[in-house]
DNA sequence: ACGTTAAATCGGAATGATTCTTAAAATTAA
DNA sequence: TTAATTTTAAGAATCATTCCGATTTAACGT
């Protein structure tokens, strides 16, 4: 998924293309990094003197929705980041200082449903955190 | 891990046993569930008609420091549980609807240390959601 | 090009969990 | 009993996020 994939995925669906949506999307296809609202916030609002956080906020939340973009929440606040395709179903390690990722192919899933039984499985989060080999210097 | 030897690392610490704390300890010794402040406070209430929030997030928090408890984020609230103690490190099922959980003995960063060298790994997170059968129906 | 309309944005207010304050009252440990 | 700690009270503050009414804009048909 790049940022003209989100786009059409956007106007397939009824929604409009502005400015703001291709900036922000532009913003998580330059960077491999998970994202809080302020993060973006900050980043266009050089552009857009104007600009408010609800409009952040409702176009996480869409792109969320459409799939465009993945979560997870990090010490209460809600990180995003492009969602990974292309490949099959895999895990991240996150660095708590950069935001940057590393995928982890494994999915401890794997061969752990026998155990399951009786239960109703709708999700699992697996993530290592510390410092990528850049902060860590 | 139960009430008497939480109770005893906080005497041992120079906390104070306050029945306050003792019942809060209780719930969660009786319950091996995920419970959230709110969860406690009104749980309490009914036998401490003055119970302040300020009371239990405070004791929340002390019991989190001291490792009484272990918490973890969801959907932006701590929930908060006794700390497993007494075998291996290992993870949890929980279940979204009545915060009971069930272990998952194997983890999922055996073996996957060597492909993050250069990484300062600092914790890891596994975790899955769901339903349990009582929930199920 | 123009008008219409639904969608998007803005600015600010509201929310909800959590933390913090200060002072007084209660409880515990010695 | 005394001193230290804990709790209450009542509230203010914080912070991320959501909601709202008013205004602007993108998309579509004419
Ligand atoms: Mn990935
Ligand atoms: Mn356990
Ligand atoms: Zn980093
Ligand atoms: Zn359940």
């Amino acid at each position: 998924m790049n940022v003209h994939e989100a786009i059409q995925c956007l106007k397939k669906n009824g929604f409009k293309q502005t400015d703001k949506r291709e900036d922000m999307l532009q913003l998580f296809a330059d960077s491999d990094k998970y994202l809080t609202a302020k993060d973006v916030f900050d980043q266009l609002k050089e552009y857009y003197p104007g600009l408010s956080f609800d409009t952040i906020y409702r176009n996480l939340a869409l792109f969320e929705n459409m799939g465009i973009l993945e979560m997870t929440e990090l010490s209460g606040e809600k990180h995003f980041r492009f969602t990974c395709a292309g490949h099959q179903h895999h895990h991240h390690f996150i660095c708590l200082e950069c935001g940057k990722t590393k995928e982890i192919d494994s999915c401890p899933m794997d061969g752990l449903m026998e155990n399951l039984k009786g239960y109703d499985i709708s999700g699992h989060k697996f993530e290592i955190y510390g410092r990528c080999p850049n902060c860590v210097e």
